[in-house]
DNA sequence: CAGTGGTCTAGACCACGGT
DNA sequence: CCGTGGTCTAGACCACTGA
């Protein structure tokens, strides 16, 4: 057996691309280095631009690259590790800095949010806008949904819509006691709202993570927060081990 | 200020495709049903090939469509909750069907999880190969680290490089007493094996998540799970709640 | 303003799956 | 074998960034 690496088929254009710059990347580039534009690389590989470009952006999934239009190629740090759920039950701004209050509204959720809370199809709840930011640039937005009932203290216009209602919001779910979190990470693009926060263009790949928060035996809260692909690597750390380090090479090892 | 949506810039093509498809899926189309093909939808919607398939390939990435060459685009099933360390604090493969040993061999690590490891950079270790399998596919390919060290009782040349060596080696790692994991979830692109084992094409998306096992203080195994992005929503369940329904919808909400 | 990446076109051929 | 999606080309224009 082992189907090791046979490799009948020829290897598409862009694939080889792919490989060639990586190990480029790895031995000849410093990070935050600028590569050649694209059509200059295009041309020196003796391939069509949109070739060159398929190589490009898988290396920018991966987070190697970093492409900003107007601006140029750039190598890529590697990725930050962003802790999601290390110290589980306890609410959401507990402490944690790293998230900036950006907005505080009342909405009717999406379907799949409503069903997640155990709401009503069109019942409006509050929704708090928040945008996480780590070594200096943003990884994630978020929007937090509270239904009315789980902040029965809070009235209905209570604050003119702002951050000034984003904080009350916080403040009274921190008087709850939290019971347990059930969590999801799953791929998806980037909604354009999210896109401008993040700096990104609308379609970006992005982590979303959907967590449930429990109160009483009831959903108390639901936070669908969408995390960067190309910048961050979720952590979750169970055991109070050490921060996880750098990786990278998760392809084309 | 509130920079709500006034879009002054004209919409791409694709992502407006993209917007009209994504209806047309939801009210028009059942699961599994087969679009046209692209020739055809191309021209339906008076776009160039490759304008369409940027549209559907971000649909794809989203979940919501599946291609297949030589047989066509359909209508993707809602994702499946794939539980990644629903019960921490349990060796892997313990009880835990749903994973099927695929190999086991002696190698060299990459480096990136040789430093995971505290071991050499060029010291062999076990690889333990498995495919999970989840409501009939393939989810995920993973690759399961073992130093030496971590199963003093295995002599060198134990078994033949199979799956028999494989089952010695979870075996002995079960008889260990684990203290904690720490994992990390990051994106990536499929390498051409794991790809063969996913049934995908090399280069698609996938989630790899990286978990490391503690006995002792010390890293004593380190697994590299590389799941299926487009087919799995990874679900972590902190408290015993119920299993997560379906969701969907994260985009273009 | 010049230079970058992002979008788009209208073709062509290839690799694969089923018939 | 035919029809599918996958790869590739050689152009073109647009949107954005920074000087």
């Amino acid at each position: 057996m082992g189907t090791t690496q046979l490799e009948t088929v020829p290897e598409p254009k862009y694939r080889h691309l792919k490989t060639v710059i990586s190990e480029a990347l790895d031995s000849e580039f410093a990070v935050g280095e600028i590569l050649p534009n694209e059509r200059d690389l295009a041309a020196r590989f003796g391939v069509a631009r949109a070739t060159l470009r398929q190589a490009l952006e898988q290396l920018e999934l991966e987070g190697r690259l970093q492409r900003r239009r107007g601006v140029g190629t750039t190598v890529a740090p590697p990725r930050m590790g962003v802790s999601v759920g290390s110290a589980a039950h306890r609410w959401p701004g507990a402490a944690d800095a790293a998230w900036e209050l950006a907005d505080g509204v009342r909405e009717v959720p999406p379907a799949s949010v409503a069903r997640l809370l155990d709401a009503a199809q069109d019942e409006p709840v509050h929704v708090v806008r928040r945008l996480r930011v780590s070594e200096g640039q943003p990884v994630a937005a978020e929007l937090l949904y509270v239904p009315a009932a789980s902040v029965p203290r809070l009235a209905a216009a209570d604050a003119p819509s702002g951050i000034a209602r984003a904080q009350a919001v916080l403040r009274e779910l921190q008087g709850l006691s939290l019971e347990g979190e059930d969590r999801a990470v799953e791929l998806g693009s980037a909604r354009s709202d999210d896109a401008k926060q993040l700096d990104r263009l609308p379609g970006a790949p992005v982590l979303i993570v959907t967590t449930r928060y429990f109160v009483a035996g009831r959903t108390a809260a639901v936070s669908v927060a969408t995390y960067r692909a190309d910048t961050c690597r979720l952590t979750f750390g169970d055991s109070g081990a050490v921060e996880v380090l750098h990786s990278q090479e998760h392809s084309t090892v």
